[in-house]
DNA sequence: TTCCTTATTGCAAATAATTTGCATTAACAA
DNA sequence: TTGTTAATGCAAATTATTTGCAATAAGGAA
């Protein structure tokens, strides 16, 4: 039998956070999200399933998750902040600009030019944000 | 004799604008300043040539700047918007997580690989950000 | 130069996104 | 079951930016 990936929750639990009705709506909301929702948008979803949810709870519990590190929070072009549940691997995203549709993607190549060029600049890379914005092709 | 760049205030003038005492020194400001300047930092400069500048004058003519394509707003991790000079060369930024300051910089390498990306996915890369955080070595 | 039209400005109020204070509620350990 | 206290909902506060409107001033016409 091999070890499961800790829910939301549990990795919650597990810092000693009170379960809450609430939170686990939350993230199950941001667990089943195949996009990368804004605040709103995840409001809107949690109070379909309860809807005694408040739009501050929404983002304490989202800046808890984000403290923890089980999500990261994007602030696309124009736009605001969108989530999605931390993945482990690291990607980057290209930005559908016609319908604001996220993609993720990730290159060694570019991973690898990115450190040489903080290194010859004198800099330790401690992060990076790389975004494309483009039009799908026909 | 060669064809000097033409001033922002020039540029503001080609377009049919009107060349005001606010504007003109608003331009002065961008133009002489070396780092990235936030909105606020910029009216705090600008009321020191003359304290009769507001803030929403500020916001207002950068945004017609920025229509022009006179100058460029970025949205650094976490911050406000800063804004830069257009200089016609395109290049990125390097972040000094320390101190805030902005390096700029630019890799051919890593504007082919972006657009080589897009163009996997199926798309037609139409602009992209790409901001490098880091510490200074020692 | 002076006058006239209308873009531009300053100010205060409006938005928009997010955060916070506080009284109430509910997790969960004993 | 109960007591402690973290978490919640709500409304009000913040922060960054935009906008309505009356007053001002650029810049072309006379």
């Amino acid at each position: 039998m091999r070890a499961r990936k800790p829910t939301l929750i549990e990795m919650c639990k597990a810092q000693g956070r009170r379960i809450t009705g609430q939170r686990k709506i939350i993230a199950e909301v941001i667990s089943s999200a195949s996009d990368h929702p804004d605040v709103l948008e995840l409001h809107r979803r949690a109070v379909l399933k309860d809807n005694r949810i408040s739009l501050s709870t929404v983002y304490r519990t989202l800046k808890i998750f984000a403290e923890i590190g089980l999500i990261e929070q994007h602030s696309f072009e124009g736009g605001r902040f969108r989530v999605e549940r931390a993945s482990g691997s690291h990607h980057d995203h290209l930005i559908d600009t016609d319908s604001g549709k996220v993609i993720e993607f990730r290159s060694e190549e570019i991973e690898r030019l990115q450190t040489e060029i903080a290194l010859k600049l004198g800099f330790e890379l401690t992060g990076h944000r790389l975004e494309l914005y483009g039009r799908p092709l026909k």
